[in-house]
DNA sequence: AGCACGCCGACT
DNA sequence: GTCGGCGTGCTC
């Protein structure tokens, strides 16, 4: 009786298909869970042996499996049972999403190599005769796949910034010197792929000259900066939260539970400490960060509150060789260890006894191109599979989440004090209508503060939401701004790096230039980024203050983040001025104040949750004031002192804010209440959409409300144009997500037929642009 | 995604 | 009569 596996490919088609299990091999060779290679057409493939009882199809014959990769399970039941989950979820094949979360070594076809070092290649694995003897090789371990020990990649960074030390005439240097400003670290393959062969002359004259280094990997572990926190003794309040989440930890049941803490209330602490115990109970940690220099600060947290634990440090900027070396090991029976890192995580084949999502709240924990997924999502969905607990830690929950911690749903524990004697800093608006900005762009008493700060050798950190030097450059000649040409919005200017770069495609235009449109050379830079505000200050301040800035420009640089964080920690510097980079997780003891520039800038966006996201980075960032002796202030410069948010701010108010913002959403129809999706469609530039949308839209009103889904649209996007697309989109509410998933699918099979029309859908979208 | 098939036009 | 263009459709 012939016995018949299901299989997952891990490339195009990525269908499951059914095989045979071959009579010639033993059936212990095959697992569920494991990969194995499987011939298709032609070629041969790689898949997810998934299912080990499967009936034969009917009207086609079954071929037979060729032979395993590995030789025990790889993936869980419980991992695979996650990533079907997530396909349905996602509307999209298992194979596809499983191929694109494995390191690339892991889904490509393995080689095979005897004990001896021969290859076997996969024509040998097809040959009656051979076969049994292979078998009791592999079986044996004397055959196995080959772990290709993927050359490390070859990566570059540039060490300063430009202007660069090249004669002008160096234009292969100039190229790819701007190449790597751009673009930040490149590899040796993107470098090749870009300039051709040639690139590998001035590539060895630039590392000579030290103007570019080779790295290991974007970030390095030992880069960490700020001194450490302190070898942990829990407080009263810290040790409550542990024994709080500790009992829903050793419940058998999956449970999710949020640590609601002020800043600087110590929630590293806690999670150390559940950490400690889960692996004290036999079973994985995962605690993640929204951010690779967030994870690398816990990553030296534990390292060194937990010596003896085993840890691996896992995010998207590995190099691929670390990537797929962690994966392999941690695959299988990996003894319990602590992950620290980024979303990406939740797809290591480990099943965690706990979750830890810091800063729960934080944007960057969705994970928006390519395979959309929200962290908070995955993780429970992990969860659920593993048993154990989902804790997430935040000054500043999450709306939704928040709610439904007040309705049961999810634990409450709450570190409502700082540690030791820190207390919260005084928060004070300044209505710049009342006091005009005479200073640059600050209001005369929030230069006389700054002033006041650094005379006392304090420190102050100014937040500024907005890059480059000014967000608008604009043509004298023709009264235009310098607009970008796949997207329409204004580029920005980058004074330092002599760029214009469009901020949503990411484009650049060499600075200076000559106007696109008229030729005019006259340019008036209109507005103020963090760099416009640096040249500023070094101008207004006395002559000697050190001031250092922090946002995606000063980052480019391999390591260059870290190097400003810590030497604003080591106290280098009285100034730190950026972007909400620096809003997040960072210890600055010296900071006595911290100063908003234009605190409206999130306010008034097209979205549900512009004020939700504000008062977030606003809370977060003026904790970062007064966690050391000195009490804190912040100053937030508005125009706008009547918003809701703002007394909220002042006070610290969190739950003032939610209990508010929760009543909002409820009168307007937004979630929680309801589920939102945001479906775009976009097509060539030069593709007429008029009759195409008419047709669409009347067709969408019939099918929706017998579905039970409201939708808006369609109608252009709020960024109509981008990377050469016209875009459109609709907004679905609905009461379930069956709901909303049943109605795009029905309009991703209308829109299949037309050419060069792409769709595609957003659940519970961040934002809607 | 490959790789077939297939149905047209330009050449030996 | 044959080679090769790439549109369409299938792969257990």
């Amino acid at each position: 009786m012939r016995e018949f596996c299901s299989v997952l490919l891990l490339s195009s088609p990525y269908s499951v298909l059914t095989y045979a299990l071959p009579e010639d091999l033993p059936r212990r060779m095959w697992h569920v869970g494991a990969r194995v290679v499987v011939p298709l057409g032609k070629s041969f493939r790689v898949g997810i042996l998934t299912e080990d009882n499967a009936s034969e199809p009917g009207g086609c014959v079954c071929k037979d499996v060729l032979w395993p990769v590995d030789p025990a399970p790889f993936f869980s039941a419980g991992y695979l049972d996650f990533i079907r989950d997530l396909s349905i979820r996602q509307m999209d094949a298992a194979g596809k999403i499983l191929a694109r979360v494995l390191p690339a070594a892991l889904r490509d076809l393995p080689l095979f190599k005897t004990q001896e070092g021969q290859a076997v290649r996969l024509g040998e694995l097809t040959a009656a005769d051979a076969r049994a003897g292979l078998a009791q090789d592999w079986l044996a371990g004397r055959f196995a796949p080959y772990v290709c020990p993927r050359r490390q990649e070859r990566l570059f960074s540039l060490t300063t910034e430009p202007p660069w030390p090249v004669r002008p005439q160096a234009t292969a240097q100039l190229d790819v010197l701007r190449y790597l400003d751009v673009h930040g670290v490149s590899s040796a393959k993107v470098l090749n792929t870009h300039f051709g062969k040639n690139v590998s002359q001035p590539l060895r004259v630039l590392l000579k000259k030290g103007l570019v280094r080779e790295i290991e990997s974007h970030f390095q572990p030992e880069e960490v900066c700020a001194p450490a926190a302190a070898a942990f003794s829990l407080t009263a309040e810290q040790q409550q939260a542990v024994e709080g989440c500790w009992e829903l930890l050793a419940e058998r049941d999956p449970r999710s539970a949020l640590l609601f803490g002020v800043t600087g209330s110590g929630k590293t602490a806690v999670y150390l400490e559940l950490a400690r115990r889960c692996l004290c109970l036999g079973k994985h940690v995962m605690l993640l960060a929204p951010e690779v220099g967030i994870a690398l600060k816990l990553y030296r947290d534990v390292s060194e509150a937990l010596p003896e634990a085993g840890l691996r440090l896992y995010h998207g900027y590995l190099n691929p060789s670390e990537r797929q070396r962690t994966f392999m090991e941690l695959a299988g029976q990996a003894p319990p260890c602590i992950v620290v890192g980024t979303r990406s995580s939740l797809f290591l084949p480990i099943e965690p006894g706990l979750v830890i999502l810091d800063e729960e709240h934080d944007a960057s924990f969705k994970q928006d191109e390519g395979l959309i997924y929200q962290a908070r999502e995955l993780a429970y969905g992990r969860i659920t599979r593993s048993g154990g607990l989902l804790l997430m830690g935040s000054a500043t929950p999450d709306v939704k989440v928040f709610h439904a911690a007040r309705n049961g749903g999810i634990a409450l524990n709450r570190l409502p004090n700082r540690v030791g004697e820190a207390r919260l800093p005084e928060v004070r608006l300044v209505d710049l209508r009342v006091e005009p900005p005479e200073h640059g762009p600050f209001a005369t008493s929030v230069r006389d503060a700054l002033v006041e700060a650094v005379q006392a050798s304090e420190q102050v950190i100014i937040l500024h939401n907005r890059r480059g030097y000014s967000p608008v450059l604009y043509c004298e000649a023709c009264s235009e701004p310098v607009k970008c040409p796949h997207c329409q919005v204004s580029m920005t200017l980058h004074k330092r790096r002599e760029l214009l770069l469009c901020h949503y495609c990411g484009y650049s235009l060499q600075f200076p230039l000559s106007c696109p449109g008229c030729k005019g050379n006259e340019f008036l830079p209109l507005g103020a980024g963090t760099e416009r505000l640096e040249e500023f200050l070094r101008d207004d301040l006395p002559r000697d203050t050190k001031i250092l800035r922090l946002d995606r420009d000063t980052s480019r640089r391999a390591g260059s983040m870290q190097e400003t964080l810590s030497a604003f920690a080591r106290q280098e510097a009285q100034i730190l001025v950026g972007t909400q980079m620096l809003s997040k997780g960072h210890h600055f003891p010296g900071v006595t104040l911290v100063v908003v520039v234009d605190g409206d800038l999130g306010l008034n966006l097209p979205d549900y949750r512009a004020t939700e996201r504000s008062f977030q980075m606003l809370v977060q960032v003026a904790g970062r004031a007064g966690r050391g002796e000195k009490n804190g202030r912040v100053l937030i410069q508005t125009r706008n002192p009547g918003h809701y948010c703002w007394q909220f701010v002042r006070e610290n108010d969190y739950e003032g804010f939610f209990t508010r913002e929760i009543a909002l959403r409820q009168t307007m129809g937004y979630p929680p209440f309801v589920k939102l999706a945001l479906v775009r469609i976009s097509m060539p530039l030069d593709q007429p959409e008029a009759d195409l949308l008419a047709a669409f839209g009347s067709r969408m009103r019939l099918v929706c409300p017998a579905a039970g889904v409201r939708i808006l649209g369609p109608a252009p996007a709020p960024l109509s144009v981008l990377r050469g697309r016209k875009r459109f989109q609709c907004l679905l509410k609905a009461d379930t997500w069956p709901a909303i998933r049943g109605v795009y699918a029905q309009m991703r099979e209308i829109l299949a037929k037309e050419k060069n029309v792409r769709i595609s859908v957003d659940l519970d979208p961040m934002d809607m642009l």
